[in-house]
RNA sequence: AGGCGCGUAGCUCAGUUGGUUAGAGCGCUACCUUGACAUGGUAGAGGUCGUUGGUUCGAUCCCAAUCGCGCCUACCA
């Protein structure tokens, strides 16, 4: 006998082991291809919400096609993460008073992979406990040798095409991280600053002097201009001259370009080539020199010695005092401004001339733009196609150089005169440029951008550049599930290097989900300390560890206090364990087409209800026995049989559709009604009631037990690939200990449907359902037996009755039914459904003002039905224009409804006399 | 500044080419511990679909305007 309650933590890992140790999740080298590649989480990373939800969808998708009998891979794997890493390990480094330059780069490189090899299962660890089915046999790292050989090809390929460069240019710098970045790691968002006012003299002795405007006092030292707009009539005469930079006493020339706003602060602009972008574009246009005032710390570099090797920040303030001094600072004004950050360090970053890598972005985007406008590439939802349209266009060359050590070192080689070669190694590098052995060659120090070696994932995992096998067969890949947080990082560049080096697209459609927030609208963030890990739901967590999860290792440590609170009001009692299966279809149901969802613990609880449920009504059809039965009479079918199974066969074809379609949420919703309403409130309980006949025959018996088996089984195979856990350890307990649900085909409707309709079960459904509700409304307690009398039956109603008054009785409670004519009297309630009176006696006085009341009450619902209906039929354009089936749809509702209004009128005539 | 999106029941969300009485879960109310399940059963209350116009026989849905909110992109010193 199984437990009447279901018990997650007791089926879950034990399942995912035997999997996992039948390799049932490798492909199966039969049918078709289907293949989903995994977003490679970060090795070092831990699994959050986001990974929860998009590995479900992942996994519902690839579960299905193994069952639909496609040939099914989904590549596992991770990425090296690395800026991310490396800072995990310097920061545990300097707790040991260890530097990484101390240590040198070998040995930190070393570092890095004790601490990928003790880290970095834990998320693969966490993957598993989601029950994601992935192809762990052929995990793979961004740092793989295979993986390696495909970036350095690409990297090699491009150079050589003229895509690749090396340039001096103004890049994104982290002074704290110590290395460039592409504009897509800094994060710009508003801050409060300050406006800073600022005389600058004319180099001519006359006194006169011009009011610069800036927010950024300390780049006086790298000022090599002064900008005005040519229309400004303020400063059109000073165009030309030149003005004196305050503290450097440099001698600028004032120049003139319209770029400069009017409007805006004094109009007047001071020109710093060698830390502002739009600087540097104006320096480029005007021929102006570009002074570097910062080292890679952003401390001052210069000749003046009380500059030299300040912080930015100190300099600021020793400049604004000097200025103040010389009667040179004018005003200081309040100014709300964008600050640009590193995603990583959230150091402020500064703009730095250095050497760097980048991609030639057009060409690629060019192709990449092509393919998703010929839908070769489709997004879901289509709309996102806009947003990737809108950066493709607008996009700019992509810094790939990284000063790091953790990652793929460029394939760069360079002489005493730093001649660049590019190549596989130096010996290769050697051989291709001819290079004597006495000439000494240097690599690169830098690496390359994560996203680099993760924009060709789709093909490297497989084996590219190789031509294997599992490219031949896999790519282009299916579908990919992703964020839309990363649709520039990652997806843009999948496609331009796939078209690029396969020559395919790498995935034919994109699915972009939405981002997992608190449930009223939070983004979840450790700072905001409303984080709920994935894990926790599973396994459930206490208040107090919940807290001290939530509020330790905080930036902004005076936020613990108002975490602590709000979290012990929203989780009084910790998290429960809900299981996987349970969260799993909370995902599910909530992945709709919309942009953000929010995150309700009440949802899981319900699904873990759901759970319960499905797990009792198995219990309930395993408790009736074991059945042998001759195969012929299996198709010996009871009118409710032939309603479910109409009703499966439909289930069968919505899912299918809701899955190509990626409408989870519709796929979960049908699942969920179909087994809780029409299985279990329904036919079981229609079934419970003839297996409680007391002369049923063993045949009869165990043809019931034999379709309560088989709609149960198609449930477990429809659930499965939401539900993995729950509907296998069933399966495995009912039906089958030898073999997976994962080895049968998923349902085909035609199996199930028929022509007849099943009429007369809808029929008593209503029948009951309009008893129970009277008897509710007078007030009679469920578990009393009443009778009840039936009028106005005509020929198909006896039929029904006939067949069916013994069903009606256990499930409306009910303990003799009679067949009569209302004889007036008051002594009765009633209720109607579809033509029938049904009169229920009461031995008690009725009294019959309420009764009035609620008769009344119930006509007037019908009556302003009819009258929207009668309105819409009476107006001629309505006739008209509407369709057919439309109008005639009405005329039979009204027919209906004036039936029904007859008979409740009857019944208030009688209580009235 | 530009782009995208959202506003539907107390809460979290659906609503598929415009068409009967706008749905689900949770919560709420009443009654029920009947042997699959109280993580349950039966029934019920609750919505002028942000606002205002327009198109239409008919609008939650299409159009315009407006209010509120969110996200992304962007060089205003």
């Amino acid at each position: 006998m199984i437990d009447n309650k279901y018990n997650p933590s007791e089926i879950e890992e034990k399942w995912y082991k035997e999997w996992e140790n039948n390799k049932i999740f490798s492909p199966s080298n039969e049918g078709n291809a289907y293949c989903i590649m995994i977003p490679p989480p970060n090795v070092t990373g831990t699994l959050h919400m986001g990974h929860a939800f998009q590995v479900t969808l992942m996994d519902v998708l690839c579960r299905y096609h193994r069952m639909l009998g496609d040939n099914t891979l989904w590549q596992a794997g991770t990425d090296h993460a690395g800026i991310a890493t490396q800072m995990v390990v310097e920061r545990k480094l300097t707790a040991q008073g260890i530097s990484r330059t101390d240590l040198g780069r070998e040995k930190f490189i070393d570092q890095v992979w004790d601490w990928k090899s003790q880290s970095g299962d834990i998320i693969t660890k966490q993957l598993r406990r989601m029950g994601a089915s992935l192809d762990w046999e052929s995990e793979r790292f961004t740092l793989d040798e295979g993986l390696s050989v495909a970036v350095n090809k690409v990297f090699i390929d491009l150079y050589e095409e003229g895509l690749i460069y090396k340039g001096k240019r103004l890049v994104n710098w982290d002074p704290v991280l110590q290395t460039a970045l592409s504009d897509l790691e800094v994060i710009s968002s508003e801050e409060n600053g300050k406006i800073w006012e600022i005389k600058y003299y004319l180099d001519d002795e006359s006194g006169n002097f011009l009011e610069i405007a800036t927010t950024r006092p300390e780049t006086i030292l790298g000022d090599t201009a002064v900008a005005v707009n040519p229309d400004d009539d303020r400063f059109i005469k000073y165009i030309g001259k030149n003005v004196v930079v305050p503290v450097t006493g440099k001698i600028v020339p004032v120049i003139s370009d319209d770029y400069v706003d009017m409007e805006f602060g004094t109009g007047c602009l001071k020109i710093t080539p060698g830390h502002d972008f739009n600087d540097y574009e104006l320096a480029k246009k005007h021929n102006l020199e570009i002074i570097n005032i910062f080292d890679t710390s952003a401390r001052v570099k210069c000749d003046t010695k009380e500059y030299n090797n300040l912080d930015r920040f100190a300099a600021r303030k020793k400049i604004l005092l000097e200025l103040e001094n010389s009667d040179q600072l004018l005003k200081i004004s309040d100014h709300k401004m964008i600050i640009p950050r590193g995603d990583r360090s959230h150091s402020i970053i500064e703009p730095l001339m250095t050497d760097q890598w980048y991609v030639k972005i057009k060409p690629l985007a060019e192709e990449a733009i092509k393919c998703v406008k010929e839908k070769e590439i489709k997004f879901v939802p289509e709309n996102w196609e806009k947003t990737y349209f809108e950066w493709m266009n607008n996009i700019q060359d992509w810094c790939i150089s990284r000063q790091l050590w953790w990652g793929h070192r460029i394939p760069a080689w360079y002489d005493e005169e730093k001649n660049i070669y590019v190549g596989k190694n130096e010996k290769s590098v050697r051989e291709k440029y001819d290079i004597k052995d006495d000439v000494l060659l240097t690599q690169d120090e830098d690496v390359l951008d994560t996203w680099f070696s993760s924009s060709l994932w789709p093909f490297s995992t497989l084996g590219w550049p190789n031509e294997t096998e599992r490219v031949k067969t896999f790519y282009p890949t299916s579908v990919l599930i992703t964020g839309f947080d990363i649709i520039f990082f990652w997806v843009a560049r999948m496609i331009m290097m796939g078209k690029k080096f396969v020559g395919e697209v790498p995935f034919k459609e994109i699915y972009v989900h939405g981002l997992v927030k608190d449930s009223s609208g939070n983004k979840m963030s450790k700072s905001k300390g409303n984080i709920i890990d994935p894990i926790d739901l599973i396994d459930g967590i206490g208040l107090e560890e919940l807290i001290n999860k939530r509020a330790s290792d905080l930036m902004q440590p005076e936020m613990a206090e108002k975490i602590k609170k709000n979290t012990k009001k929203d989780y009084p009692g910790g998290i429960g364990a809900y299981g996987t299966d349970a969260l799993r279809f909370t995902f599910a149901s909530l992945a709709s087409n919309g942009r953000d969802i929010n995150f309700d613990l009440k949802r899981v609880e319900g699904y873990r209800n759901f759970c319960n449920k499905l797990w009792n009504a198995a219990r309930f059809v395993k408790m009736q026995g074991q059945i042998s039965i001759d195969q012929a009479d299996t198709n010996n079918f009871q009118d409710e049989d032939i309603w479910i199974r109409n009703k499966l066969a439909i289930l069968i074809e919505d899912t299918k559709n809701n899955y190509k379609n990626y409408r989870f949420d519709y796929a979960a919703r049908s699942l969920y009604s179909f087994i809780w309403q029409d299985y279990c409130s329904w036919y079981i309980e229609i079934k419970k009631s003839k297996l409680n006949k007391k002369n049923i025959t063993s045949l009869e018996k165990n043809l019931i037990i034999h379709n309560l088996r088989e709609i149960l089984k198609n449930i477990l195979l429809l659930l499965h690939p939401i539900m993995p856990f729950i509907t296998e350890e069933i399966y495995s307990d009912l039906f089958n200990e030898k073999e997976f649900l994962q080895d049968n085909k998923y349902p085909d409707s035609s199996k199930f449907s028929t022509s007849s309709d099943a009429e007369n079960v809808n029929w008593m459904i209503e029948v009951v359902s309009a008893i129970r509700k009277t008897r509710s409304e007078i007030g009679v307690q469920p578990n009393k037996k009443i009778e009840i009398i039936v009028t106005g039956e005509n020929d198909k109603d006896k039929l029904f009755f006939k067949n069916l008054s013994s069903l009606i009785m256990t499930l409306a409670n009910i303990k003799n039914i009679r067949f009569g004519e209302d004889d007036q009297s008051n002594k009765f309630y009633s209720c109607v459904s579809n033509n029938l009176k049904l009169l229920i006696p009461s031995s008690d006085l009725i009294d019959v003002k309420s009764e009035i009341e609620r008769l009344t009450k119930e006509k007037s619902k019908y009556t302003n039905q009819t009258i929207g209906i009668e309105s819409r039929l009476s107006n001629s354009n309505f006739i008209k224009n509407a369709p057919g089936h439309i109008v005639v749809a009405d005329e039979q509702k009204l027919k209906e409804l004036k039936i029904q209004i007859s008979k409740i009128e009857e019944q208030i005539k009688n209580f009235s006399n």
